[in-house]
DNA sequence: TCAAGGAAAAATGTATACACTTTTCAAAAT
DNA sequence: ATTTTGAAAAGTGTATACATTTTTCCTTGA
């Protein structure tokens, strides 16, 4: 599924106005904000335009276009006569963070009820529940499962959205998943059990979606996403009693 | 798609090219968002910097810093090569717009329920309440009212939304505000028995946070707002039934 | 008459120069 | 030794030139 960062439809392109080397085929907003999903970038750092312009081999204006796109996202402050600054985020809004998601989601899928779902939403959403199940029925979690059912997660939540058609609604969406831990790239609680109950979840939205209980399935997606917001906070209650605010390493 | 020209007639004197003491300096970006939240520019609209820029008597630069930014907050969307449009909101998307601030201003009133007003938000609300009362003391609305009550308003929403204590939630909720008829510039319904109504609904959701009832206080700001919501519809029921899209007159 | 083609005009994308502000850091004063 | 200070360095803000793409519109051909 395309990327449509808050207000803007496709940001931008960068064609190459000369041979390139291959890796950058990625535009300069989209690389910048991979290296800040990524924690390349560690919060709180105050970026260097300059530098930055020499690191992507452009000029200092494109650069400062992307870094403006990226403020409007959420992922930047600005500072006049200061520039840039990746954004921290306290350990509050990132717990606030899945409410937000909570509620949001919730609508979403409400609305999803109430329009209702495209031949082809359905098709991927029993794609994805099935390959869901199938990974499941191994009764453990190896080496690359993890990334698997993200990709399968990603698919439910995606198809719901979109059927939920509202862009506004979905730019918002898009946003609480970049915050920093809030984004399941950073999910921690992949343990097997965890994983069971929540694939069941779909199973149970997905339902309630077909039989056109808008009510019900906001309540169970609702809830879907509270219990991720508990898991990860049990798990910050036991592994990170320190900081204060999330540290991407590097 | 027509391609007309924007700010076409009254422009005349915005600061008029001389010597611009500090302070009356709004920013580009503030000056534009003015322009396209007042109506001044039509939706849909392709914006041209170089017009823009001879409009505001600066080069294109800090006018293409506004329009990153003003994309950023969801007004405008752009377009690879072909810059900047003035974005358009079905009706569905104003629509659901009431329903995402329901969500939404409903989660940060239970957040300020949860974490408690200080003494100068109870104040700010008291005063507004008590405003309120002496406004619709009269028994009508005369001139002026309306504005004077849209303050009132507005100081109570936003303190809430203050001592809901987080930055992202308050982000989204000015996103919602920002959509043509869902903000409170162009509410329709000020007829003074609806009025009335909503404002007996502030005084039960500043009960609820000062009786510190998370629940409570959310059911009602979100029941508030989807009365607002129902106003609108009724209206809009009522007046206009052509346009798919909101058009900007006042 | 209308569609297709293409060159000119206009608009956006990028680079760069320079103005102004902030930051750094070393010398001077206490 | 510590603080002050101020000039150099570094960084951001703006203007402008030029490159590339899009749009316009007039010509040409069926």
């Amino acid at each position: 599924m395309a990327e449509s960062p808050l207000g803007q439809s496709t940001r931008d392109h960068e064609m190459a106005g000369s041979v390139r080397d291959g890796r950058s085929a990625l535009s300069v907003t989209d690389r910048l904000r991979e290296a800040i999903l990524g924690g390349e970038i560690a919060t709180g750092v105050r970026l260097n335009e300059v530098r930055l312009s020499q690191m992507m081999e452009v000029s200092r204006t494109p650069v400062r276009a992307a870094l403006q796109a990226l403020a409007g996202e959420g992922l930047l402050d600005y500072v006049p006569n200061r520039g840039f600054l990746v954004r921290t985020f306290p350990l509050s809004e990132i717990v606030d963070a899945y409410e937000i998601r909570a509620q949001l989601e919730g609508l979403a899928t409400r609305f999803a009820a109430e329009r209702g779902l495209s031949e082809q939403d359905r098709h991927i959403i029993e794609q994805a529940l099935a390959d869901g199940d199938a990974l499941l029925a191994k009764g453990v979690f190896e080496t690359g499962d993890m990334s698997r059912y993200r990709r399968i997660n990603g698919d439910i939540h995606d198809t719901i959205l979109g059927a939920a058609k509202n862009r506004m609604l979905g730019e918002m969406i898009r946003i609480c998943h970049h915050v920093p831990v809030s984004s399941n790239r950073n999910i921690v609680a992949f343990e097997y059990r965890y994983v069971r109950r929540r694939h069941d979840d779909h199973h149970r939205i997905y339902e309630a979606i077909l039989a056109r209980e808008p009510h019900r399935a906001e309540a169970l997606m609702r809830e879907h996403i509270a219990g991720i917001k508990s898991s990860l906070v049990n798990s910050l209650r036991h592994q990170a009693p320190d900081t204060s605010e999330y540290r991407t390493s590097l």
